[in-house]
DNA sequence: CGTAAAATTGACCATTTTCAACCTCGGTGG
DNA sequence: CCACCGAGGTTGAAAATGGTCAATTTTACG
């Protein structure tokens, strides 16, 4: 995938006027820091399938999303695809147990990223004990989110995965946006599907049953949930 | 110096000399850290497949296990059950997004924690950040593993699984104990299914492909390897 | 509009599950 | 000492869930 050849901007906004603050690590920064920080991150735009970073890839920086939805996937060397996860703003990425990263992100549809060159980051950071503690709850909160996925995975059904993948997508993009009865799915079939271990036509025969049963409609680009209630059910199940 | 997977005797409750301190978060501390964290832990046994913290339970504890193996696990209210990972001595247990556990930790066999009290261990923890960042450290590593584990259990087959499974578990203990021909598998047959997301009885007769085709022999308690080459490309495949 | 990519649908197939029977081994009590 | 018991494990046959391959429809976009 291509690599975008414009160049980071300074980033244009201040840091105390940014949208997504309040979901991201910067959260834990008081307004010193902040200014400190302003000089540290620069804006970088991405166009649709654009990589941001790649499995094997020396680690060189941290990004928080800004804008847009993202993919994080591992590939075999076969080339099958696991999708562990869909970035949306305020996530942080970049993470990573040895100096090469050990996935692959790239955009789904247009992205702005805020980007942290390593070294200078791990240098502000070093010494600011509630930041490390805000960046540990960020870690553990992706455990967990890992662990429920591989009841997912390794425990679910065809149907109860997708109604699942859902009403959790769902709840993501009202914690972000508030509350609304259409579920937007910028991604493709072939993302859930390596998302949920499924292949894109049992993804798309389960939706196609889903609307059947009136559970939800199906749109370009989005889903309706029209019952909630049983959608939820299966998820819990 | 040995790991045993079965619990003995603590050595004593002195933090210098402790044998699993190297591969532990204790490794982040200096003696004078080392003396006052002797007062905050406490060592406690558990017998065979007793619950060290359940699901849902309030978070009051971290643990460090010393000796003996545990399983991690997640149930779904039908009973299905997905083992999220196995944990070995130096392991740090107990780190959770919210104020409950999101998941079970019981004993494979007999079992040595040292236990801190959550409150007295965070106020130990929190201005250290050569501690919190090896905490950091450690669920990153953790994340990593999880993430690995999600494209076994989402994309591959079972033959791969398993072979995946015995080489990872394999490269655990002789990570521990130093190289060896055969691999001890404490846990049981169903423990593998539920890890592996698999039932017992597919697991079983992978095992049973595996030895006819001479890649592994089949003892009770333990495998061995005749030929790791073979089952290492099974798991990179 | 017209074309290519994405998504859906259908028919068939394979891997894994399910259900059931049967070993194996260690412990226990007659 | 040995027969019995039960848990854990293995094996077999049938069923089913989801996968594969191929054709068709829908959508996005120049």
């Amino acid at each position: 995938m291509k690599i975008s050849l414009v160049a980071g901007e300074p980033s244009g906004q201040v840091c105390t006027d940014c949208a997504i603050r309040q979901f991201s690590l910067c959260a834990a920064l008081d307004k010193a820091e902040l200014r400190e920080l302003e000089h540290l991150g620069r804006h970088i735009h991405f166009a649709s399938c654009e990589t941001v970073f790649a499995q094997e890839e020396m680690t060189s920086s941290f990004y928080n999303l800004m804008e847009g939805v993202m993919r994080l996937y591992k590939l075999l060397p076969d080339g099958r695809r696991q999708i562990v996860g869909f970035s949306l703003p305020g996530d942080f990425l970049g993470l990573a147990a040895s100096a090469r990263h050990s996935l692959s992100a790239d955009a789904i549809g247009a992205v702005t990223v805020c980007r942290f060159s390593k070294v200078p980051f791990a240098r502000f950071i070093e010494d600011k004990p509630h930041l490390l503690r805000r960046i540990n709850e960020l870690a553990v909160r992706e455990l967990s989110q890992a662990q429920d996925h591989m009841v997912l995975l390794g425990r679910r059904s065809a149907e109860e995965k997708v109604a699942t993948f859902l009403i959790g997508w769902r709840d993501r993009l009202v914690q972000l946006n508030g509350p609304s009865t259409t579920v937007a799915l910028p991604m493709s079939r072939q993302d859930i599907a390596d998302f949920l271990g499924l292949t894109i036509e049992t993804v798309s025969r389960t939706f196609t049953k889903l609307e059947r049963d009136r559970v939800i409609g199906i749109m370009p680009g989005s889903v309706s949930l029209l019952d909630p209630a049983r959608a939820e059910a299966m998820a819990a199940a």
